[in-house]
DNA sequence: TCCATTTCTAAACGATTGTTTAGAAATATA
DNA sequence: TATATTTCTAAACAATCGTTTAGAAATGGA
């Protein structure tokens, strides 16, 4: 046959995983992404098709890699004590590996709020429903909280997941703990 | 002396706000700004210089819009009560005109927090710890509240209402409601 | 060793970015 | 009515965007 690849798919994938998590997808140029991936366009385009596609597979990939804390969460039984938990291991993820940059997903998802990306939305959409269907599922571990009250209770945690992701880029890690104890002090 | 200016800086700077609240700045182009303020590229550097000062502008202008917020959380005399009105408010202003569009200094805070735009991080910090010091007066009110609570409940919502206006951009006006409900349950 | 095949480098592609400029159109003053 | 001054239109600027391509370098099988 012929010449063998210098570089993993996966490896260099990963390291485009957190140059768009820390800048997002328009402020990522391919010269940076060549850069980072220490691999040059040609090859990036024949591995991944375009900047787009690349984009998707490095969702995916983030996906995967917080797939074991969404696993951790499901197959917990302590109810409302899980998702605080799952709070504070989204929030470590995030500071596991360089430093805070919110999620990834929700980055994403705050970026194209106005774009028409079909592909990238229904990414988001499939993603935040699935939240959702955990959270309630673990209010009504609760057997004393009502129907409306889960599912109250519900929107509020993914809008404060939501939100906690957004400005957990920015805050300190004190800060993103008092936040995360006071959200859950009355559920 | 000589030719009439065909329109109003104050007008069209305005609509640039628009622009740039519901886009960001890095996506939104000149050509957007041209058809949107509906002069062209050269009447926009001879008014306001460049795009970056023309932002910069965009949020003075922004800023001004909610001066009467804030004016009106300063002078009340309700304690917390008086935060969550501003939440409210807060929330009314994005949906007031045009649709859901966060809140612009919020929405840019997030844009800009992995750049080193001084200029614009500067009028970031300034409004963010303007808002921290009325929130801790506030909290302040009610007297049983030691320093630590305060400052704590401060952080807390201070970064609630970060993430409120972050959210707000995808969620709805029942859920945002709902959120700003449970946010001030237990304070 | 030679050749077919694949990956590499590096340049160029057209489109768009923010910005500047040359010249026509309009206006107030003389 | 002329002239000086300002604002307008419209084209061009260099730089960068994502993408493509031509050709050199490398490799395994014959």
């Amino acid at each position: 046959m012929a010449r063998k690849k210098e570089y993993k798919e996966e490896e260099v994938l990963e390291k485009a995983m957190y140059l768009f998590w820390q800048n997002g997808y328009e402020n990522t140029s391919m010269k940076m992404l060549e850069k980072e991936m220490g691999i040059n366009k040609f090859s990036i385009y024949s591995s991944f098709g375009s900047k787009h596609q690349l984009f998707l597979k490095t969702l995916k990939c983030y996906n995967s890699k917080i797939k074991n804390i969404f696993e951790k969460l499901k197959e917990a039984s302590n109810g409302v004590d899980d998702i605080k938990e799952f709070f504070y291991d989204s929030v470590k993820i995030g500071s596991q590996l360089g430093n805070k940059k919110g999620c990834l997903l929700t980055n994403t998802y705050n970026e194209f709020s106005e774009s028409e990306d079909v592909l990238i939305k229904d990414e988001m959409n499939v993603f935040m429903s699935n939240l959702k269907a955990i959270f309630i599922e673990k209010l009504k571990a609760d057997s004393s909280k009502n129907e409306e009250t889960v599912l109250k209770q519900a929107n509020f945690l993914l809008l404060a997941k939501h939100g906690l992701a957004a400005a957990s880029r920015v805050n300190s890690q004190k800060e993103i703990e008092d936040y995360i104890e006071m959200t859950f002090n009355n559920l």
